[in-house]
DNA sequence: TATAAAAGATGACGTAAGGTCACTTTCAAC
DNA sequence: GTTGAAAGTGACCTTACGTCATCTTTTATA
């Protein structure tokens, strides 16, 4: 017979989660001392250890209950019902990972307050489904940048670098265009837009173009790049050919 | 002016939501009539849509009312770090779906027995052993995360552009180390490193001698970089470098 | 065997974000 | 002025315990 803090010793459970248990009766000691102190046998410590699993995988202590008790519980059925959730909120998740790294990288182009400003007033609306509202929208501004959408996602390294040149760009800006460490961005880019290996480029491409015309930065609006970064980099790139060539 | 059941309608906010915002001081409303009733303007009503926001990509009330309270937040640490949580969480319930369809596909395939002798062994051997050490490895990868953030926020542009870099190596790694984008991504890396700057770059340094040491890189584990990557990167270098002369 | 210290028991309050009653007061229309 | 709808407040409920505070039992030692 052991004592509650052997018990806890052997479990990892606290001495207050086995007064809990005990209490709501869902692990009751094996036998009380005549003063009232709780004794566990090996029993329970099985018992423990079945519960201590049904909670990892999710399930709240009521359902735990009720599964020990009744003998001939159909697990099946509540694996898959537990499933079904587990993959459910992981789903959950990934749609508010995808939200966070596009603001985080909104935030590393654009800046600070505007950027999170504007983002948040796009989610006006119908706040139950974030994700399929911002798809609408999308849909709606421009279809063309869409179908790039599943190449462009901000977890893609590929675009991931083009955001972070041009973040650094907007970064360093001030040093002006002569400047070394800003001459050594633009050879990065302009050696990331030589390389013209696949499909993505088209678009890549694209973007390098947009600083041309205002009116078709506007279409290209998902990480929106203000002008003053793009004339910079203009200036910049002339400069760059100028000196390189 | 609105009163509290028109916010309701055109929020989708609860009425007790809305009393209960109040009483934290995380939303008042603009005024109230004579007799005691909450009036809600338009500038609440944006408030409220922020705060609807801010809750589906996770934070807590608390966090919410800091947040929107200071007016110079900074928005990229709370960002990052939501991230990570988010990021951990995921991956928590990855191994519960794990542990879940191994389950599922057990009892299917050996029915009924299965399910006394897997289960119970599962938990009874060593399953203790791996969930506390599961959990502990949690806590220091988030602790650990959390004291390099303010140096490593991938939202500043200059992070940004090694963590894109080192996933386009991950991603192109199939194509070996002697690919002509594989040797032009190194090739950027290398430059980038040559930028000697500023304070930042004994940080970036590190990532990049990274290599040498498996144990630091479970240190920087943010954006896990495996070793096979690492290996990888070291091999391309060597290549570049032999050429590059 | 007396006593002190350690271990255990019990109970109350707190957590996050509200839901759900129960009861009272105010608003708006007639 | 009356009345029904809408608004107000307050209390208790939820999960799975943690954290005191106070009291009792057990155990070790003198």
């Amino acid at each position: 017979m052991l004592h509650i803090n052997e018990v806890k010793k052997m479990s990892g459970v606290s001495v207050r989660t086995l007064r809990y248990y005990d209490k709501i009766e869902l692990l009751k000691p094996a036998s009380k001392t005549q003063g009232g102190h709780r004794l566990y046998s090996n029993t329970e410590l099985k018992k423990l250890q079945q519960i201590q699993f049904l909670k990892t995988i999710g399930f709240q202590l009521s359902e735990i209950k009720i599964m020990l008790e009744s003998e001939e519980w159909d697990w099946s059925i509540s694996l898959m019902k537990q499933l079904s959730y587990v993959m459910s909120e992981k789903d959950r998740l990934s749609k508010i990972e995808f939200n966070l790294r596009e603001l985080i990288n909104g935030i590393a182009i654009e800046g600070e307050e505007f950027r999170i400003k504007k983002i948040m007033s796009l989610y006006t609306r119908d706040s139950k489904d974030v994700l399929t509202y911002d798809r609408e929208e999308l849909n709606i501004k421009n279809s063309e940048v869409l179908e790039k959408l599943p190449n462009m996602t901000s977890s893609d390294p590929d675009s991931l670098e083009w955001i972070a040149l041009l973040g650094q760009l907007k970064k360093h800006m001030h040093l002006g265009y002569n400047d070394t460490r800003i001459q050594n961005i633009i050879k990065r880019m302009d050696e990331k837009k030589g390389e013209d290996f696949n499909d993505e480029d088209a678009f890549l491409d694209k973007l390098w173009d947009i600083r041309m015309s205002p009116e078709e930065s506007k279409k290209h609006n998902l990480y929106p790049i203000d002008q003053e970064v793009l004339n910079f980099m203009e200036k910049a790139y002339i400069h760059y050919i100028a000196k390189k060539g």
